[in-house]
DNA sequence: CTGTTGCATGAAGACCTCTACATGTTTGTA
DNA sequence: TACAAACATGTAGAGGTCTTCATGCAACAG
């Protein structure tokens, strides 16, 4: 369960998902979206293929990706919202201990 | 906001939240339960307490951690429930391009 | 003040991850 | 078949993370 949680924990991979939240799109718009070499986007689609987070299919010879399901889509906004309510909450009370 | 994710993409602190989601408990107590020694958790409620996840209390010698609001305990449940969506489908999809 | 308990923190090492480079594979073209 | 385009994958190196050990700090007892 960590290792799923952990393909939100990337930078690149928020961005990838992001991306396709929008739209579907081929491993070389997404390369160009997310401003990484295609080979890296490839490796991670990989690791979010074994996670289950997105789908890949073949049209000719470009790979169309696209998130898996309505739920990842919904697991996306959760995430942006919850990060964003503890970004603003988490402001300094770090080290008050009280 | 990928940091504030990876607060649950370990092991260890997906343990920690979870038990803290039952009821608050000191570090003594969450270092038996997820049975780790004291100084490893003492470092994760260190990164848990920056990100605003969780929040601590000095009672005399100890301090008592609890989960900062709802709004993490909702978080964690969130997540729960996707990644055990996402590990039911995810099964053997992965290496079907198609 | 001295000692003890409970927790925090600094440092180091093992381990894991991400990216870039090179190369392989599949599909389409001539 | 030879070649190019679009991805996939193996590999290695840089960088980050997690745990352990040692130590520091705060609170209470005597």
């Amino acid at each position: 369960m960590a290792t799923t949680l952990q393909a939100l924990a990337t930078h690149s991979r928020l961005l990838i998902l992001s991306r396709l939240r929008e739209s579907p799109a081929t491993v070389s718009q997404l390369a160009e979206a997310v401003e990484m070499e295609q080979s890296a986007v490839s490796h991670q689609l990989r690791m979010l293929r074994h996670l289950g987070l997105v789908q890949g299919r073949r049209s000719g010879r470009s790979v169309t990706y696209a998130l898996h399901d309505n739920h990842v889509a919904q697991l996306l906004d959760e995430a942006v919202f919850h990060a964003e309510h503890l970004r603003l909450g988490a402001r300094d009370q770090a080290d008050e201990t009280a």
